[in-house]
DNA sequence: ATTTTATGTCAGTCATGTTGACTTATCTAT
DNA sequence: ATAGATAAGTCAACATGACTGACATAAAAT
């Protein structure tokens, strides 16, 4: 409302670009996660099995509550997931070296081989989005995602 | 891998920046749809009616089968939530003037409410992260989101 | 020795997606 | 005029991935 009374109002902030954002981000975040979620019914897994592998493959050797943090879902919920991942031999514990209660999470190769997989089908689309955007929208498109998420997430993102 | 071998690979092309961008985009997308599922649990709603809600009150008068091309489920599951929301009042159909057969859609005053509330919480999130990064970066958004879209969506964002 | 923490598990529920089969009303084409 | 196609709705069964709550075990911390 402040913006709309305002006679400085930035054509950027204008209740219709703003809708068109809304609109962009689901339609884009749908078909982002389209072809990996066709890859995973192969395996009959689905998009939270996905987030596990992600997330183990960059983080080897996380630990469940690490995990548990990130993904910002109850230990019932992840432990559904894991324990296929786990038994189905795509992801290895192994008992924390200094505190023996963790159980260090890693990806086994098959596990490995998956993650492969399902990162080059989103690279695929990410680097064609990239290449017809150019290097500049590319840094746009950081920096207002990082600015959308919680501040407290941000820090991954340092480079 | 052919980004990889090439010796022209750029910056914004390498396996790091592909991976910050899914991360990005998982970290974004999963705040963005935070706040407006804290304010539809107060009624009982998810984010499919939110959907629903929203497509219905950017397209008044959409009919049934064009609200399941855009949302690409199947009708017995838009069926559940627009029922709902139907029968509590959010939305209201009427009989298509020329295809009788059609039912066009329309938010009712409580619906369009409801819609306002949700779009306030999304708007403060995304001009937040729009000013913060700005117009130019807003620019690199727009593009690299419509280009990681399906092609075909694409002309709902042309101006 | 006691408490806290990390992890796991059992049980039940909910939201939202799916497939498949079938109905009704209405429009379109022969 | 009638036959077929289309728009919408419904019933039933099922899968996935969230949730809450209660409880168990082992190891670390106090």
């Amino acid at each position: 409302m402040t913006d709309i009374k305002s006679g400085t109002n930035p054509l950027f902030l204008r209740t219709d670009e703003i809708m068109q954002a809304i609109e962009l981000l689901f339609f884009a975040y749908r078909d982002f996660t389209g072809e990996p979620d066709e890859l995973l019914a192969e395996y009959s897994f689905g998009r939270a099995h996905h987030r596990v592998i992600h997330f183990v493959g960059r983080h080897p050797g996380i630990t469940v509550s690490e995990l548990l943090l990130i993904l910002r879902i109850t230990k019932q919920s992840l432990s559904r997931v894991l324990g296929q991942l786990i038994r189905e031999g795509f992801i290895r514990q192994t008992p924390g070296p200094v505190d023996r209660r963790q159980r260090l999470l890693k990806l086994t190769t098959k596990g490995q081989e998956l993650d492969d997989k399902l990162f080059d089908v989103q690279r695929q689309r990410i680097v064609r989005a990239y290449k017809e955007s150019g290097a500049e929208a590319v840094a746009g498109f950081r920096s207002v995602l990082l600015n959308m998420m919680e501040e407290n997430d941000r820090k991954r993102f340092s480079r």
